[in-house]
DNA sequence: CTCGATTGTCTAGCGGTGCTAGGATCCATC
DNA sequence: GATGGATCCTAGCACCGCTAGACAATCGAG
């Protein structure tokens, strides 16, 4: 029984380290680098032994969102946990989370842009895109005023929040103002 | 002469025939299926005549983009024509927007979200895409409230639209509510 | 009207992609 | 130590964006 549970183990690592390593490779050099044949090349395994832990790259894709996911609900969390009163926990959630698209830019990507394969905003959405989502919700609930829906407020919120990330992101929107923009929103959408 | 102009005439006809096509194209089966060897297929010619009109598959899709953002302006500009006051239009604005995110996913992608190699928020930003700026500039400008600046004010309310657009169509948010959203943003973010 | 030059187009092919079939190899078990 | 199943790799498929070079059509000069 050892033996096999030492393979299980090892399996699930070399599972970890696929994950880890497309998420490296996609933050230095982004997803157009992330071939089967390069990531099968840095762990030093041939390619279809990718395809024996992931259906295929979408897979991949998907499983650095759920990593991302969660540690972008800790981010969030934290930054929120950091400041006092409702209103400076919104501007601080703000930032961190603008923060972690521009830190993780590939993961961004993965979570919100490319296609993973994975389902969002239904029951058998993966916990941590649950989490994330509700890490948002703990903050911007307070926020929502009365007689307006917490989790319509959020997703309200979190899309104007996206916007601001991808199109500063993608060059649609002149860098450097971000600071300015949050303000803005944090100002008017949130209720005192 | 005449016979010089009437290659150049097909010439560019044959472009703009290009340029549908691959729209056409993208909104039918994605822009995944918009190869260049389909797309030489579709308008009967060989590979390398595409190449002679572009300088490849990106400048393509910034070809589409550009007439998107020609048609999106005149209906952004349409649809705020036709409302009384400055809170009207906006929610008028916004639905317009919205509604051709919808109608047009492949163009709206080209515009915002794939790679057309063109330039944003610059001085050498092809016109098309500043006027659909503009025409979202001139309806919002006048609710961005004192102090605050109409261009800045712009950005943050596309910006919003942008990631309500993006996160429903990627199945990112639920459908069905686009309405009270867009009435949660106009609300709160258009001053009186 | 002929004939070289220019222009336009196509065939064929390069190096890359995601993905997989089938054979070789390893290793726990009998 | 033999054996059978799990594990992994080599080789290759069909497709991608893109391009070199052959070929045909057209033009302009003599």
């Amino acid at each position: 029984m050892s033996v096999q549970e030492r393979k299980q183990r090892e399996r699930a690592e070399r599972e970890r380290l696929i994950v880890a390593t497309a998420r490296e490779l996609a933050e230095q050099q982004g997803w157009d680098a992330v071939t089967t044949r390069l990531l099968a090349e840095r762990i030093e395994y041939s390619q279809p032994v990718l395809y024996s832990h992931f259906r295929g790259k979408r897979e991949i894709i998907g499983a650095v969102a759920i990593d991302g996911a969660t540690e972008m609900a800790a981010a969030v969390r934290a930054a929120a946990s950091g400041a006092h009163g409702p209103r400076e926990r919104v501007a601080a959630l703000a930032n961190a989370y603008l923060d972690f698209a521009v830190r993780n830019p590939a993961v961004y990507d993965a979570m919100f842009q490319l296609d993973g394969g994975l389902a969002f905003a239904r029951d058998d959405t993966p916990e941590p895109l649950k989490d994330a989502f509700a890490a948002l919700k703990e903050s911007l609930g307070a926020v929502a005023g009365d007689g307006v829906d917490p989790g319509l407020f959020t997703e309200v919120f979190w899309a104007a929040l996206h916007g601001v990330a991808t199109l500063t992101r993608a060059g649609r929107l002149p860098p450097g103002d971000t600071a300015r923009r949050v303000e803005l929103l944090v100002d008017r959408l949130a209720v005192p």
